[in-house]
DNA sequence: CTGATACTGATACCGAATATCATCATTGCG
DNA sequence: CGCAATGATGATATTCGGTATCAGTATCAG
């Protein structure tokens, strides 16, 4: 894959591919936070970036056969945990990621294409607080996923 | 209608559970859709109505020893395929499940008890048609669940 | 440069879930 | 009621996603 193959781990100054910046961006991130600047796990981000839709941990190894499957892993755990890379729910239980732009969103999923879009500007937070307090309880976090058809796929 | 006095398939007379009438009930739903009335199959029923909170499938099976773990599985999947049984999906990323009382609802699941509670009443429906619909997605559907206290938990 | 140490990756391992298949139980039907 | 058809069971083998291990390597601060 391109990608893979013109990213490189030193300070140098090639011309990037555009998810090049992605990359530099998340791996400043981390670095922020004392993990170190590695060639394969620029790799992960870099195919996690190119992944057009969500993906398994399973996909990124096979879209990185020259990277250990014990990195992948590892390194899409860390991305998760530290938030560059959100959980992704489909419809039928199976859970997926993807590269987060960061903030607070949700997904709308669509189960023709496949494409997770963001849904960034909706209030369920207010709504859900008032139902669950009206419950007796306290809450401090929801979990929502949206299903059905994105544009593309309604009006071919 | 007679109150379950006697289990039919077995010689055993045991007195039922107040849960029998659940399971009696779950039983002839699936019947109506030409699964048989099995006893292993009632096993599994009455383990799941016994759970307090969202169990896992060994949690069945562990409760279960008397029944094949293939069969607790198969069971298991076959009452949330008929919709007797419904995800729930903890903070973590971890899919358990419990026993549904039927009809749309939400979860309201406490971190500190882990029992999951049911929201009935809300509508998120309405509010994420809009937003959706804004975005030029078509919704058909959708998952939520509310984390954070229970009552009891909050005031102890 | 250099040492401390975080990271890597081949491999072994683990646990959850499913496939197999001979046997058994349930139910419809005569 | 009794019998055949077939759905269900369960011991076992197998698959598969994910993690632990650990010796060797790369990174980065000093």
């Amino acid at each position: 894959m391109a990608v893979a193959s013109v990213v490189r781990h030193t300070g140098h100054n090639h011309p990037r591919p555009r998810s090049a910046a992605v990359v530099d961006d998340i791996v400043r991130r981390l670095s922020r936070q004392g993990y170190r600047d590695t060639e394969p796990r620029r790799l992960v981000i870099s195919a996690a970036a190119a992944q057009g839709r969500p993906f398994t941990a399973e996909e990124l190894c096979a879209a990185l056969p020259c990277v250990g499957r014990a990195t992948v892993y590892r390194g899409l755990r860390l991305l998760v945990d530290t938030g560059q890379v959100c959980r992704v729910l489909l419809e039928d239980g199976e859970m997926r990621y993807q590269l987060s732009r960061g903030g607070h969103h949700h997904h709308l999923l669509c189960g023709a294409c496949g494409i997770a879009s963001d849904l960034d500007d909706c209030d369920v937070e207010g709504m859900l607080q008032n139902a669950a307090r009206a419950a007796g309880f306290q809450m401090n976090g929801h979990w929502l996923e949206v299903y059905g058809r994105c544009g593309e796929c309604v009006r071919p």
